[in-house]
DNA sequence: TAATAACCTATTGACATAGTAGGTAATTGG
DNA sequence: CCAATTACCTACTATGTCAATAGGTTATTA
């Protein structure tokens, strides 16, 4: 299951790409018109920032906006930056102990191809195509 | 993300289908020679058979049978008896609360449209194909 | 009739989720 | 230049789910 985290990262970037030529925006705006707490977001675009999918300046006249065009994200990529994994499976995770069973495992095959399908997916998917403007 | 009890749900039908013809088999052995602990699985077979998927017989010389022959069953049918929803948002699960966004999100229609990739694909696989027998 | 096996209720530790709370540091418009 | 604005930081917490374990009772038959 996509968290609130990665929903919310979605409609995050989403807004600021409606609002990209009109350089920072404060993270107020964002939660107003997507009737999210502010400060639940905070946590959101830290790491949205950590992960150099956006940048942020304090201050008057500060706040967020995309570090690329907005035809230069992947949904996929947005997403693997908030979820844990965006795999079906423990057994595929990235951080997953070593299965002794994976060499005999008759399921894995069935995990590692949906694995695939999902990734595809996400990462077919541009961040342009769920824009309204 | 697929949980342990899906998983082992998978494996206990595959299991049963590579035993079809033996008759009831005692979970003891599913449980011994999947390496999985024999009380865990009792929950998961009790939903099983909840499911209708499986029957059990108690008493010496019971254990569990498959209700159906083994190319008769979907793998999107078995995950879906055991995990509370297959689908990747919270929004479109069953049991959702309706959401006052939902007519207006720029999100929905990638989350549905992720959600018929999974359904199809899970629907699309029968158990027979994960057999070795 | 004793062994076997399903079936039943309850409990638990660990962890993740979805936030809240309250502050500090940086920047600039007036 | 300073007060308002905004990002940035650490910590905390309630709730719920997961992944089992524990200890029984009932049914069936070799």
């Amino acid at each position: 299951m996509i968290s609130t985290k990665g929903r919310y990262a979605l409609r995050v970037m989403i807004d600021l790409a409606e609002h990209h030529q009109d350089g920072y925006i404060p993270l107020k705006d964002v939660a107003m018109r997507q009737g999210i707490s502010k400060k639940y977001l905070e946590i959101i675009v830290k790491e949205l920032v950590a992960g150099k999918l956006v940048s942020g300046v304090s201050g008057k006249g500060g706040g967020y906006k995309l570090c690329r065009d907005p035809e230069d994200y992947s949904i996929g990529e947005i997403l693997e930056k908030m979820e844990p994994s965006l795999t079906a499976v423990a057994c595929l995770a990235s951080d997953a102990a070593p299965c002794p069973r994976s060499s005999s495992c008759q399921t894995l095959p069935l995990w590692a191809e949906y694995d695939k399908l999902t990734h595809d997916f996400f990462y077919g998917k541009k961040l342009t195509e769920l824009l309204i403007v």
